[in-house]
DNA sequence: GCTTGATCCTCCAGCGACTGGAGGAGGCAT
DNA sequence: ATGCCTCCTCCAGTCGCTGGAGGATCAAGC
């Protein structure tokens, strides 16, 4: 046996949780500060050491910011994910607004992107007062 | 004559810039404050006054900020807008960055939106131990 | 002239989701 | 024992605003 600490099993400080879920140090912090990842317990020289469970939870959060869900989506997300027996109804809407969010984006952006060409397809390169950027921006008549 | 005060062609005061630009009074402010907005003359009460320059200005601010550009770029081409003798290159250049971070914008959500098409197509409705939703997000290999 | 309500002023805190730095203590490897 | 790495806390900054407190002033109606 290794050690005579209180069931150490698999235990890691916070530099080794960073490194296996590509979360950074701060971020983890910040994620425990705001209650969305469990204080773990400390070592009697103050330095977080987190289980498997916590890499696990923090794994999640992880790929639900990857797909964009806020904070508060994902706290209720893990909420959920806590609680087998309910129904799943409610993650499902949580999908589905924000799936609905990121096609309004696109169709924002798209809109953007047309705009965008538009003006830099018509610049011809010379001087300011002839720029078609410039000119489309003082111009009151933007369809957007 | 209305008024003796000194030149007052058609200054408004803050309120009626706002309403006349769609930008809030106190984004207006804060224009001013980061140097993006010329510091307007004030009335003896200290109220700001401003002109049809002022006007033009912030509408093309305002323009810019609706295609998405941040406040440097703004900046910038109002430094360029300013100088009509000075080639358009640059203002080229920054429109084509900002069209190039729209494009990336677009294929990331594109692909947000393919996964959590995915996600909640799945999902049959039943328990959350079910969930396709949050078994995804349990996932450990995302497709992002 | 007086009252009422709108507008203006300054200052400051907050949003979301981190990020990074200062300043210091502790741990690990040679 | 040396030296570097990691950890700790606290705090300020990012971006582009937004809104509120608390107070002064204006314009209009009566």
């Amino acid at each position: 046996m290794p050690l005579p600490s209180p069931a150490s099993a698999g235990l890691r400080p916070i530099g080794k949780l960073a490194a296996a879920t590509g979360v950074k140090v701060p971020t983890i912090r910040f994620y425990e500060e705001i209650g969305l990842l469990a204080v773990p317990p400390r070592t009697a020289n103050d330095r977080r050491m987190y289980d498997d469970d916590a890499e696990r939870r923090l794994s999640f959060i992880r790929h639900a910011r990857q797909l964009g869900f806020d904070l508060d989506s994902i706290r209720s997300l893990l909420d959920l994910s806590d609680h087998p027996d309910r129904p799943c109804a409610e993650a499902n809407a949580i999908a589905e607004r924000h799936l609905a969010d990121v096609k309004r984006k696109i169709a924002q952006l798209k809109a953007l992107q047309g705009e965008l060409s538009r003006m830099t397809a018509e610049c011809a390169g010379g001087q300011v007062s002839a720029c078609k950027v410039i000119e489309a921006l003082h111009d009151h008549t933007a369809s957007l």
